[in-house]
DNA sequence: TCTGGGGTCCTAGGACCC
DNA sequence: TCTGGGGTCCTAGGACCC
């Protein structure tokens, strides 16, 4: 709506389309009206909400404002710890930092982030998980306080699915033990919990109980990442060996290239098949040495196709993920791995092949960069081009 | 033409070692 | 006397978040 000032004041749909199996992202209060929500699937969404307008996500022009936002924070605070593109915990605890009223400063970055054009709200309270449920009060601009001393009186009342952590399955066993708020969740008995649910389990009560001790990280630059993975549903099911080959070399290559945008060399490899909604399957195998290139994962993300698939089970999703970043981890080697390395290092051949795949990765990335994505493709991505159309089209600034 | 994509963290079971 | 005990690492799957 910033950058489409005419969408403003109208049900407004962010999503994948409905008839490439797309869920909603988001979607504005007009569009809210009428039953639609977050996650729900896009069909659904489109006969809630017939005149809506669509538009796909944007995710380098959120990125941006996302980074103004957070420069603001920064300014305003020297602790923040970001926690997603759009959520951050910042540290306003009195005369820590500053000897101003946290309310105070509060205020002054709700107005500088609406003169950028976007709405935030402020939750305020002595841990992160009563500041953040109060944040959730008053959208999209409140600002709401939970004085100290307050924090058990405010949470008990809240279903037990407002606390972050406790999702659709935990949340249902919940339930079905008789808790449904926070404040019956806060009266459990620690041990029985742990048998329940594990670490989490005695976790749980204390945050319930607003008794959670917490601080707020210096997070504001994101550590390295410790995996990236790209997948992709197709708009109907994969069910031929060369189709499903296909897809995985192009959802590899998607990964190789943001690895060499970030600069990332990962010594493992997972494969990801999804059959039907509830049935996936993923498997994971280590690389002789960290790579970048989608030429050597890609490979090795093959033979673990021809392991957990058999050609005729229909694949809903493929995808290829590459983790392990920091540095290969020393791996015993037999006999035998000696004498493959003494082949593999002493075969010039090899070694250059390997050097012209990854040349080749680096100047379709250039290409790309400077002549759009549709510049250059792989045969397997032509001959599939139906299959291989992003079901979520991302944006040019992804790729500038 | 029912249900996305990119992540992190935890758990359970099996292989393996001494 | 047909099978101990303590530990680590690897893998797959699942819960959860936005």
């Amino acid at each position: 709506m910033l950058d489409h000032p005419e969408w403003r004041g109208k049900p407004l749909i962010v999503g994948g389309s409905a008839d490439k199996r797309g869920v909603v992202s988001t979607a504005s209060y007009e569009a809210r009206k009428y039953g639609v929500h977050s996650a729900m699937p896009s069909y659904q969404a489109r006969r809630l909400c017939p005149n809506a307008i669509w538009t796909h996500g944007h995710y380098g022009r959120y990125r941006e404002v996302s980074d103004q936002v957070m420069g603001i924070l920064v300014d305003e605070t020297p602790l923040v710890e970001q926690v997603s593109i759009d959520e951050a915990f910042f540290d306003v605890t009195p005369g820590r930092y500053s000897r101003e009223n946290p309310v105070d400063i509060c205020r002054r970055i709700q107005q500088r982030v609406s003169d950028l054009g976007v709405t935030c709200s402020i939750g305020i309270g002595t841990n992160k998980t009563v500041a953040k449920i109060a944040s959730e009060r008053d959208k999209p601009r409140g600002l709401t306080v939970v004085l100290p001393g307050t924090e058990a009186a405010f949470l008990a009342p809240l279903p037990v699915r407002d606390m972050s952590g406790i999702g659709g399955a935990t949340g249902k066993k919940l339930e079905e033990l008789g808790i449904h708020t926070l404040g019956e969740l806060a009266a459990q008995d620690p041990a029985e919990m742990e048998r329940l649910f594990g670490v989490a389990g005695p976790r749980m009560v204390v945050r319930a109980g607003g008794r959670e001790a917490s601080s707020v990280a210096n997070r504001y630059d994101e550590g390295e990442p410790k995996s990236v993975s790209n997948e992709r549903t197709f708009s109907r099911d994969l069910t031929t060996r060369e189709e499903v080959r296909a897809a995985v070399r192009h959802v590899a290559a998607l990964t190789g290239t943001r690895l060499r945008k970030k600069g990332l060399r990962g010594s493992e490899v997972t494969l990801k098949l999804k059959f039907d909604f509830n049935h996936t399957r993923t498997a994971q195998r280590p690389l002789d040495e960290p790579t970048d290139d989608e030429h050597v994962f890609g490979k090795v993300a093959l033979d673990l196709l021809d392991e957990v698939w058999q050609e005729g089970t229909p694949v809903r999703l493929v995808g290829v993920g590459v983790s392990e970043f920091h540095g290969a981890k020393p791996r015993q080697l037999s006999l035998f791995d000696e004498a493959d390395y003494e082949r593999d290092t002493s075969g010039r051949e090899e070694a250059h092949t390997k050097r012209d795949l990854r040349n080749l990765s680096v100047t379709t990335d250039l290409l790309r960069q400077r002549f759009g994505n549709g510049a250059v493709a792989y045969g397997h991505d032509l001959r599939f081009q139906e299959e291989m159309s992003d079901t979520h089209p991302r944006d040019r600034h992804d790729y500038t």
